[in-house]
DNA sequence: TTAACTGTACTAAACCAACTAATACAGTTA
DNA sequence: TAACTGTATTAGTTGGTTTAGTACAGTTAA
């Protein structure tokens, strides 16, 4: 479901609550569904069960999950949640573009890296 | 000439690094410019110069500025360097468009997004 | 030559965030 | 009741950043 990647210089809670962002505001996670326990994602990617924690109460501060003591941890994305994304999103998208353009390419070009990279469905 | 912000997460070595290679990619600092030495802009920002060598140590393996022993640094913009920096923008860029197509926008708003920030000179 | 600058190298310590470890408490469910 | 759930707390380890101090060698100008 989600994988840590060691070579990462991102903590871990880091990687698995972009992770799990990702998974959620797409949709690959519907809304309602539960989310792996705390112990039971723990044990099984071997890593230390305050580490979930942690990414659990950021996605749920973001909006992206509800917890609830005795029962669990369920997708719940909220429209602030990706609205907060897409804003994030802009701003590095932006960033980039303002960089490139001090580099010296053109808007044109820019678009050209931009639906280089990948086939636009 | 450079500024450190003391709350910005990042290392102050990369701040360093990342705001003299804004400078020089784009041109503000010149081909065969004096940089600052060592100890003298570990003396202004008051930080330790072994912080400034490590971002003078980057930047000239990047391509950015060359090191003489005695003599001091000096801004030498390379070929190499600009592809790099160019090839990292894209990625960045690549990926923030990826993202953004997987929240549902479609290239044309991500274009306007992309416009929207900033006066296209 | 001398003095003051330059980059570079090295070791040791302080500091802080990330992570681990262990334990405990309370709510839920079968 | 037993086994699950999220949550909280404390303590300890680890690794990267930064500081501090010292040292060496090359350059420059008096």
């Amino acid at each position: 479901m989600i994988q840590i990647n060691y070579r990462d210089p991102r903590p871990i809670y880091e990687q698995l609550r972009d992770g799990f962002r990702q998974l959620i505001l797409t949709g690959v996670l519907a809304p309602d569904e539960k989310m792996p326990s705390v112990r039971e994602l723990a044990a099984s990617l071997a890593i230390n069960p305050n580490t979930i924690q942690r990414a659990y109460r950021e996605l749920e501060a973001e909006g992206c999950i509800c917890s609830v003591p005795g029962r669990g941890s369920f997708v719940c994305k909220t429209d602030a949640a990706v609205l907060a994304r897409r804003t994030e999103l802009t701003a590095q998208l932006q960033q980039a573009v303002g960089e490139l353009r001090a580099l010296g390419l053109t808007d044109e070009e820019i678009i050209a890296l931009m639906k280089e990279g990948n086939d636009h469905d």
